[in-house]
DNA sequence: TACCAAAATACAATCGATTGTATTTTGGTA
DNA sequence: TACCAAAATACAATCGATTGTATTTTGGTA
């Protein structure tokens, strides 16, 4: 039943053999002989001996465990970004463990507590909607754990991201309902705090400026961006003493509630009001009237995080060169956007 | 920079303490004055020191890691059960290594093999299409770590499992279909080493019989059930010499995959096939016609997993009751089997 | 002040593997 | 056979924290 209690020091017991050698044979040194070798190794199988990793670890000082943070395991976006990482950490022979912030801070710092408590090598994470502060990322990185963002960074001066161009995202899509035709585009933000809303409202901006169209604050509007803060931003939308024809919504989750509340309204889309998503998250491909939205491909950003982070632990870290790798996302065209006067 | 090397040993010599005061301390021990773990809780939080749990968990032979094995983290399904095992082992103090089989056994050997290395306390898993060999199952449990299945479960003796009660949801789903007035009615079904499929055919077949309906062999076709499977068993559906009235297909995914082909055809969606699938995808509710389903909350089984997991982590080995949770599972109707013979 | 039990602290071994250095063995050469 | 460099193996310390046992300190009592 505990044959889990085999250790090096047993095998080098029975073989009246140095553990240090049975060390080593087990990890192919060219210091011990091939007769050894096979010796050792062929009673380390017979007695079903299993490396302690947790001796291992401690004694090199070194986990093979990259950690990762994400806001959400379920939602399609992040699962995908974890499989991405997963398959590029265990081609490398790295686990990873996996925590979400609920887009709790509180529980984000706690999470990095307990990261850095088990030593892994390396933090992947895309922050919490409530981090303003980063003084528990600045603690991390000080004790020596690399550290890379995806998607939701934060503005941590020489350190290393794996973003896409969310201003050229937001200027793509916002110039697209603008050559549908539409005049008085709406904006739903994220949380004034993180990068990337801040840089999907610039692209807005810019687009708008470019077509000589005037931003009106109050058609920009933040949220959580659920499907219920959807909702309640089209009805203050609607609330207009002015009418709308388009709206550029920084993800697809608020852009689908809005389409949901305008279908039961009987308001049409995108007849009357135009609308772009922001993430290409499954259910947008096969919602009536299908979303229009700017692809971002999970698996990827998560495959270039984690090849870039496996990248810089290998190095010194004076050697290391942070950087800021952009990834393409490309706008999808679908229904909700297609105008007649297109 | 460097001050994750502040060990206890630091703060002994800093304090002319020994390590073993400085350890009880840190750990609330009664037997340190509450003088002098205020000096060295001082002392440590000055120093920035963190407990390095490598050295812990070697001395206490405890990771209060739990190993996850699922085929593919970005399904819908597993990314749901992971964030309830995920929420419910960070209640409780326990980190969570995800790891994803991508359906192959070898890779699920070799995963095995990981978490037993790093000495998880306990692994949580869904196996992939093609185990059939147990083996490294069994061995994992010989090691004394702690195995419980969600969904795809094993026929090993003497296992806990947590699953939904897939011959009731088959035979509910079949029922459903002859009630809608289907009578020639074909199965898709999954590899016939999985005990799910095993069960939901077992479902399927009572329900045939109860009502009096002959079963054909043709009719159950075997699959890996991905969208393409789903195409490929309407075509030869289609090819009988006779026509079939409705499908009750093992997951939604090939469901889904019949139901895009039928359209392409023209052949309508409940009217000439009634479909039901199996396992609420998000897509279900929103693809056109909408599809009939077995709902199973993955979150609530992951949840339910993770509990009964940590209960028996808590045991003795000579205290574990195995049990087998089953939960409840529910047909959701919508409009791809609502046929006006109803 | 002497004594002593209880409380507090120190000592030392341990978890299992790794690794720099010291010692022994091997096998070739004079 | 004596010698020696190279190869193989053994010795011993170490990674940090924990824990059973031994020793010291404390503070109350006679």
């Amino acid at each position: 039943m505990e044959n889990n209690k085999v250790t090096i020091h047993d095998i080098a017991k029975i073989l009246s053999i140095d553990s240090s050698t049975v060390s080593r044979a087990l990890n192919n040194s060219s210091r011990v002989t091939k007769k050894t070798k096979d010796k050792i190794i062929a009673k380390a199988n017979e007695l079903g001996y299993k490396r302690n990793h947790l001796a291992s670890n401690l004694r090199k000082s070194k986990t093979f465990t990259l950690g990762v943070i994400v806001p959400r395991i379920s939602r399609h976006f992040f699962s995908s970004a974890i499989a991405g990482i997963e398959e590029t950490a265990y081609k490398k022979g790295y686990s990873v463990i996996i925590c979400q912030s609920l887009e709790q801070l509180e529980r984000e710092k706690n999470i990095v507590e307990i990261l850095s408590a088990n030593r892994v090598d390396g933090v992947l994470m895309s922050v919490s909607m409530e981090t303003e502060n980063y003084q528990h990322l600045e603690d991390l990185k000080k004790r020596g754990t690399r550290l890379v963002f995806f998607d939701r960074h934060c503005d941590i001066p020489d350190n290393s991201n794996v973003l896409i161009d969310d201003f050229q995202a937001g200027f793509d899509a916002t110039e697209h309902l603008i050559n549908n035709g539409c005049r008085i585009i709406s904006h739903f933000s994220g949380p004034k705090n993180l990068e990337i809303y801040k840089n999907r409202f610039k692209g807005y901006k810019a687009a708008l400026q470019k077509h000589g169209i005037k931003l009106r604050d109050e058609l920009v509007l933040s949220s959580s961006l659920m499907e219920k803060d959807g909702v309640e931003n089209i009805k203050k939308i609607l609330s207009l003493p002015y009418k709308v024809d388009g709206i550029f919504s920084a993800n697809d989750v608020a852009a689908i509630g809005a389409i949901q509340y305008l279908k039961e309204r009987g308001i049409k889309v995108p007849e009357d009001i135009a609308i772009v998503g922001f993430s290409n998250e499954t259910i947008s491909s096969v919602i009536e009237p299908s979303l229009t939205t700017i692809n971002q491909s999970g698996f990827e950003i998560g495959k270039t995080a984690a090849t870039l982070l496996l990248s810089q632990i290998k190095e010194n870290s004076s050697d290391i060169i942070n950087e800021t790798i952009i990834l393409k996302s490309s706008l999808i065209e679908r229904k909700s956007s297609a105008r007649q006067n297109n």
